[in-house]
DNA sequence: TGATTTGTGTAACGTTATAACGTATCTATT
DNA sequence: AATAGATACGTTATAACGTTACACAAATCA
């Protein structure tokens, strides 16, 4: 089902395991067959359907899917001074939100929390 | 506080009531002293920063806050058909969230629920 | 085989956001 | 009042993110 662009994403975003733009994937693998922007998001696109990749709102950016169940609703801690990313499953809040749902028929899911990792805390407090 | 550019970026997104992206607001107030993006963005941060205005990640635009009282943790459901947004308290869940915090010293929550509102469910449906 | 659909590569373009710089305005202090 | 430092503002350019349009190739099917 995944073509060799495919893998090619999917084995950068894996390697890097760091929220990544497409452009930043694009510079990756620039010198294959990989050229343009398009055939990056096309990727995405297919890596997304299928639970493998996630997007990140509020980074506009993709980060390679960390966990094993699927996983309907996975959460994201993100760290503003590092970049790093921690996948978590928000399973139970999204139940609570589901559940408001307004009539809504949902989706997809982005549950994002921005801040300062345990690391970078240390790093930045006297 | 708020100066004349402000004023006018906050009664566009008023009277609209919809997200706005900023190129958006932009073409709303043109003609008057506001021409270029980086206005735009200086005045939707501040208006971000007293809780005026909120940010939709999903959308990269802007709306009005809906909520009253001082909501530390709005929540969106938007409709992908017709681009309706509705604001609700995502407290109980993102009170849950932050308890998973993870360590994270956290600053910015979003939390956004994408699919079909009430009404297109009626309207897209046989 | 020919017709239709589906995938892929290429180029150009559209949208969103910020950097860099100069100017104006405000405030405090002399 | 004069000057200096800080803050906000306007202008231009450009970076970063994402999509459209189209041509051609490969797969599918009548």
């Amino acid at each position: 089902m995944l073509n060799a662009n495919d893998q090619k994403v999917l084995n950068v975003l894996s390697e890097r395991h760091r929220p990544m733009s497409a452009y930043d994937i694009l510079d990756a693998v620039k010198g294959t067959a990989l050229k343009a922007p398009v055939q990056i998001y096309r990727s995405l696109e297919k890596l997304i359907g299928i639970g493998q990749v996630h997007r990140v709102e509020m980074l506009n950016a993709f980060v390679v899917c960390a966990c094993e169940h699927e996983d309907a609703a996975p959460g994201f801690f993100l760290c503003k001074t590092c970049g790093e990313v921690t996948e978590f499953d928000s399973q139970n809040a999204s139940g609570l939100l589901v559940s408001m749902k307004n009539g809504y028929r949902i989706e997809r899911v982005s549950v994002e929390l921005s801040g300062t990792c345990p690391n970078c805390q240390i790093l930045t407090e006297p």
